[in-house]
DNA sequence: CATGAATGAGACTTCATTCAT
DNA sequence: TATGAATGAAGTCTCATTCAT
């Protein structure tokens, strides 16, 4: 009747397969979101058909698991080792971990998946508990020991702590954010430097953190140097 | 038993049809995403049948641009108003203005629009020239002007102000985004304070641009030492 | 490029739907079972497209329910509202019953039923309790009433109700069953009477389950004339 | 830790392959059915991979038929046998018949091969054929000689043979029937004691054929109280 | 204006079968 | 022979949009 078929080329690559697939199922995460993000595409892009996909992960929530926990849970685990073993002041090891970030997670794909996760936790109720217990909880004692580190080293006024980190990570996840979605729009007019933004904004809080009289820093009450209320 | 005392609710419902539209669109939209949001429930919601949508709203993404025009628009002009006719020192302008946006904004549902726009603006890349027209440029514009205002004043280092103005920026578009994902999940261990938080980062933002040099300081307005409200 | 799509012929016909859906339903399952059929079919048969066929039953196993529903526990109950209000010999009742049965299921596409459900039970936990809920126990209660009631009148030797249920419901059942699978194969050799043999059934068991002996009746052990074993 | 006391199991297996794979698909038809049970799962059990199944069976449906074909020849040829050279009463060659067929199908995993074949013979057009020829057919002749045996020599009533045959085997398949669909469900409220139901039925069919009145036995009308024919 | 029944493209996932090793 | 990675057709179900009433 017609031509035959021809014979699809079948690879038999177990052993790089779920790199592959990572690698293309965080591009296109990161670029239509998870909902929009069609399995079969995940499979094309990394040059399988949609059944192999499968094979390695068996949902597509658990391919974004195996995303999250490949290219984040990591990163923060050795930031936690650096953290613990740095001498040194700590604005330099705040600065550090800032630049190690930004450099492994800011500048490369992985920031997309804070996009992701903001944007779809609530229709997947699942991934919240994941997510905070593999990312935001890790994330946050990590600077947490590195502020309190500098508070009691008496290197920084006594602020609340766990405000601070707030006001450390959030623009940087905000720039992660941004560079992801309006930053990846050809619509001019608002492009950000992202990285002068990052030092711009660690510069600000590292002088905002700074004992300004040394001799008054112990008596100066946690918040009354701060915002009042 | 008796008549309805007040006019038929079918009749007097239709001017305000489109606005009720608007408002359950609005809160659909910010907790489930523009994509999973069904049209019928933001009908149903409105109190109206599938139908009755389409005849307001051509598409379900128009109804998403119509939200945001009218979410969004009128607020940055007040902001400017504002900026333009204040008299005192910058950092009390600053101060007000952000907490005139988080009232008016964080606090509300509209902030969720951000959550909406930065997840889904790469599928809809119409949707990108118009925000960044209608929302991103003028908020920036009204920052840039109060950051610019101080620095002119002597009030504030000499710091690059665009920067600034992001650093300004992000933490409390970050606080309204994660208001609307993480916050509305009921997962338990990151909970934020987001007033805290806000005031906190205004805290060390105020500190940050100081201006230190005590050369310098008489020339500096009484606010210097904390933050305004 | 081509001819525009022709419109659709939409017909909007809510009352008759759901009846036309189960009638396809029916038709399809009984032909190829549960797991074979594919909705769309069913659509097809029923002359709707595959989105209709979810506007009335929100999937494939409720709409197999909704189907044994309408064909089977109607009629059960119809069944003992008979009994209940009987009057005359216990094996006119029997017999009644049985004639009904046949009339109303056995001959009518209805009786695939169990074919169905007796081949994919195993498959669909739900169903089987939903089946022993809604046809079994039901349809046991049902004879076991006529059957008690001989005993108690003295009609019927005094024998183990329960099995004399099975033993009456068994061939019936199986009669439907071989109906609708070799009984509805082109192939020649075995056909079947189930008219007839439904008759002979029924004669050997009100044979069987006469007293023979009245004035000895009472003193009959149950089991006495029965295979040893 | 030590050597196996036995030859390498593969090298031992490779004979018996073709019977362990019938054995695993018989257990997965019966309890599944033959649309769900997924290939693997019968090379699983059968110890082998996917892969070899199919050097063996060139496909599922062939798989099925060397099932059937395997495991229900031989039986009944060995009835017909015990049929022809018994000696005694009719009704003890019927009960023996009934006993051996219990003992051997009826309680074995082979009883749910009718089961199987029951749902998905109109699926699977050839199967008819054979099954008929192979199975049904020879079945039924058994059957068919010791009921007329019985007749012939005045120990039964003059009956309709045929349908008095399957009157006599319809139970006995619906039992082994349902011990494989609701008998394995977990659910309660409709259990059966198959081998009580068995010699209920027996002993009411026998007392059904019995001869009442040997002197009025030709005088019974034909149709009132009997099956016509 | 309003309704809601109807449509059908398209999403995720499964699994019989193939074939390179 | 034996393996198991790979394929892709097929199945269930969803939902934006249309249109007869």
């Amino acid at each position: 009747m017609s031509a035959p078929p021809s014979p699809p080329a079948r690879q038999r690559r177990k052993e790089t397969r779920p790199q592959e697939l990572l690698d293309a199922a965080l591009a296109l995460f990161v670029e239509k979101g998870f909902a929009a993000t069609r399995s079969e595409e995940v499979a094309q892009r990394a040059g399988v058909s949609k059944g192999t996909l499968y094979l390695y992960y068996p949902s597509k929530e658990e391919l974004f698991k195996a995303v999250v926990r490949q290219k984040l849970t990591q990163l923060i685990a050795e930031g936690m080792e650096l953290a613990q073993t740095f001498e040194g002041p700590s604005a330099d090891l705040i600065a550090a971990l800032m630049d190690e970030w930004w450099r492994r997670v800011g500048e490369t794909p992985a920031a997309g998946i804070h996009k992701v996760v903001i944007a779809e936790v609530r229709n997947f109720p699942d991934l919240a508990a994941f997510y905070t217990e593999e990312v935001i909880l890790p994330a946050h004692a990590l600077f947490h020991f590195a502020v309190q580190r500098g508070v009691d080293r008496g290197e920084f006024r006594r602020v609340p702590v766990d405000d601070v980190c707030h006001a450390l990570i959030a623009p940087i996840i905000f720039y992660a954010l941004h560079r992801h979605s309006f930053g990846a729009c050809p619509v001019h007019g608002a492009e950000m430097d992202y990285a002068s933004s990052v030092r711009t904004h660690l510069d600000l809080m590292l002088k905002g953190l700074e004992v300004r009289d040394p001799a008054a820093a112990d008596a100066l009450p946690a918040r009354s140097s701060g915002p009042a209320r």
